[in-house]
DNA sequence: ATCCTGACTATGGATTTCCATAGTCAGGAA
DNA sequence: TTCCTGACTATGGAAATCCATAGTCAGGAT
């Protein structure tokens, strides 16, 4: 294994994982058409209902209940827009915390291009500026890349 | 939105995304229990199959089939082992292609810890030598950080 | 007043995922 | 030879997810 374990955690039968955070982020994202919802709205701009219907490839029903559990859960907000001369509508627009699963996004991107699909991937991700490739990575506070073997996992200070 | 989209890709209602590589992602880490597998795996260095059982918290025929489905896919390797006094086992290993999703279980992490554990994280990465957080970002490929609004998706070249 | 459209809701059924319980199977230990 | 243990397999059923089809509903357009 690469990334280095605390040593009260070195032993994996002498504890176990409890509140686990990825447990937690899978009981919202479980669905897998929640996150292709996510992947429309946060790549591609998504925002009115019937777009994410024909894109995810999904019937309305389902697409009906993954928007309203997204919104309930705090990713995606409804609001009303109105174009002239239509009445009003609403679009589904991504919160912070909705945002913030970009990361999530990208690097499942990035996996699923590289092991499946060997003959290159329809899309990439890269610099605005330099169009350069760009990649998912470690980082610690001073920007700096890290990887794996440099990566510890340890209980969080809960005390004080 | 933040990511910047290549002009042929701005506007969702005239094209699809077609062979998503997110989407196949997801066909191979659908079930929930596949992801929490993989986390034991990659991050508490889980080998055994009753070490799953009870730390993913489901029943052994549900690791069974996922552990089978996992190796199947390529992300695990059933290796024999043999412990002095006991007879060859069978231990689940994590390959290359599966070591490479740990960015995804991390960023999900990250996420899980950020939106759903108000209270603090139970654990925490950090760079092992200076012990200071590490989180999940985006790299050039010089290693320089880059943010959300520096990137833009475009069409893979597949011409020549 | 009627039509139309975007945004849903409702129903029924297939499939997948999951749990609980019980059984199997290969060897080393006694 | 019998027991035990780790690693599964089998069965039955509950629940979640999904699809296909059809219906509703609000309001602007005509």
């Amino acid at each position: 294994m690469t990334i280095k374990l605390d040593h009260v955690l070195a032993d994996p039968r002498t504890w176990r994982p409890t509140e686990c955070a990825i447990a937690g982020a899978l009981e919202v994202l479980g669905p897998r058409s929640s996150l292709l919802i996510m992947r429309e709205a946060l790549l591609f701009g998504v925002r009115r209902f019937d777009l994410f219907v024909t894109r995810v490839g999904v019937t309305e029903a389902v697409a009906a209940a993954r928007l309203k559990h997204l919104t309930e859960a705090g990713l995606l907000v409804r609001q009303p827009y109105k174009e002239p001369g239509s009445r009003t509508r609403y679009e589904y627009v991504p919160t912070q915390k909705g945002r913030d699963l970009t990361p999530v996004v990208l690097a499942l991107m990035e996996w699923g291009s590289k092991y499946l699909k060997p003959d290159g991937a329809p899309l990439s991700v890269v610099d605005d500026a330099s169009r350069e490739p760009v990649r998912v990575g470690y980082l610690a506070p001073d920007g700096t890349e890290r990887r794996e073997e440099d990566l510890r996992i340890q209980p969080s200070r809960r005390d004080r």
